[in-house]
DNA sequence: GGTTGTGAACATATTCACAGCA
DNA sequence: TGCTGTGAATATGTTCACAACC
């Protein structure tokens, strides 16, 4: 059951656009670069670089969380951090539980990032008995009949999923019983989850499909524009040949409209 | 010195909205699982909670790809699942090489839904010789020596960074020198890349950030919310109490701003 | 009757361009 | 002079609501 919606009807949360909370992240980094350097100030133009955002939208960006810059000169470094980090809920360490310890699993875990962002690992979790109590990362795993116990005690409201798909919807629904509201989600599915509750997902394929997409697009028609603007290092770029250039060499006749037989492609093995 | 861009400036690609795109294959997904179920039709309403999103924006969505579907009766599932694919240049394999087969690679190249979904991992890459001859997912780890080679050979024109951050821009530039034109990095760094070439990122702490902000946006006002709309099987949601509920445990008094000395809380020790 | 396809209305996001201030 | 902060202009995305059609 439960049609619930998957992300929250962008709340637009006190008034910062989601577009400028998902840059939050990016500017933090790079200004956290910038600090280790020593760095006292930067202009928007050059942190906007640094970030892979033009300048215009950066200040803009800023402009949301209040004037924290000084005309003439740029921004304190190590302010913009504190304020960022603020607003980002990160002067806070939020617990988090990683469910399902296989390779990716594993490999969150070990994710360095982690502990130094405001985030702490409370718990690794997975349902294979045998993994329960093996180290990973230096920490025991536990298994799952533990899941409430471990959000309760430790006051966890993020939980990330990298269980395999199947069970990753009851994964989510034991998570949020048990007091999570945030969930980040890496198994290929949608989440249904409750009103209140977010859902980001992770998704290779989804990404790679997106790739795949403007690849076609760009060996399709106008196979110049690559080439183009490549100054730099890299020195004529060969104009790569993705296995057949355009001829889906599978699928033969796209099957007419309106005529549901079955004798379609077999597109998509599975 | 390339002072380029990160993702390519949304160029409405052919007609078809970016944000359209992304959608695609989450309706392809959704379609694949009806059509393994033998469903023969669907409705958009039908497609859309599968998919997770409404049905007027599937509708829309749908329309900026052809008129595909049938009034009064829906789409035809299998029909729709070859437009899609095409689409989405899935009617041909690409060949895609994995850089870094750390933890995280290890998981991408062990990814199943990598080959039945137009997709070949045409090789494994790493920079540790110790790890070369290795079998990671039934496939030999090949040094970072062959990397040009690799790429060439295979026609690869799509590669996948998950080195650490470090290395990242310098693998990419190496990618892209050898025909790569579009790449997913999961190493948490900006790329800079020449035009033409189309970079997806995929972070793990900049989405737990976001889910942070939102977090911390629950636990301050109207905490209320997300207990409201719990229905289903999830009986009372207690309330998590993350560490401290809203009491910036860190950092004392933020800086007042123009006082670059140097007493800044330390925020993000690394 | 039921469902698609789509203009029109609305909402969000980006960019421009410049006034205002250090 | 140099840079921020921001209104106004534009572009993109979403939702509404209904005519067209099966």
């Amino acid at each position: 059951m439960a049609t619930g919606r998957t992300h929250r009807p962008a709340t637009r949360s006190r008034g910062i656009p989601e577009a400028t909370v998902a840059r939050l992240p990016l500017y933090l980094r790079a200004l956290t670069a910038l600090s280790e350097r020593s760095v006292p100030t930067v202009s928007s133009e050059e942190l906007a670089a640094a970030a892979g955002v033009n300048s215009a939208k950066l200040r803009k960006d800023f402009s949301y969380l209040g004037s924290y810059g000084t005309r003439g000169v740029g921004y304190d470094v190590e302010y913009l951090v504190y304020q960022i980090s603020r607003e980002l809920g990160l002067t806070q360490d939020w617990p988090v539980v990683i469910v399902g310890i296989g390779n990716l699993g594993a490999a969150l875990a070990n994710y360095g990032g982690f502990a130094s962002r405001g985030f702490r690992v409370a718990a690794l979790i997975d349902a294979d008995p045998a993994m329960a109590g093996k180290p990973v990362a230096g920490m025991p795993v536990q298994h799952t009949d533990e899941l409430e116990k471990i959000i309760s005690e430790n006051g966890v409201s993020i939980g990330v999923i990298a269980t395999p798909a199947g069970a990753a919807q009851q994964v989510s629904e034991r998570l949020i019983a048990a007091g999570v509201t945030s969930i980040l989600n890496f198994a290929p599915t949608v989440l249904s989850v409750p009103e209140g509750v977010d859902v980001r997902k992770v998704d290779l394929s989804i990404e790679l499909q997106i790739l795949a997409f403007h690849e076609q697009r760009k060996a399709g028609e106008g196979a110049a524009a690559a080439a183009e603007a490549a100054g730099g290092e890299s020195a004529a770029l060969p104009l790569p040949q993705p296995a057949a250039t355009r001829a889906p060499a599978t699928a033969a006749a796209p099957p007419r409209k309106s005529g549901p037989e079955g004798d379609v492609p077999a597109v998509m093995p599975a």
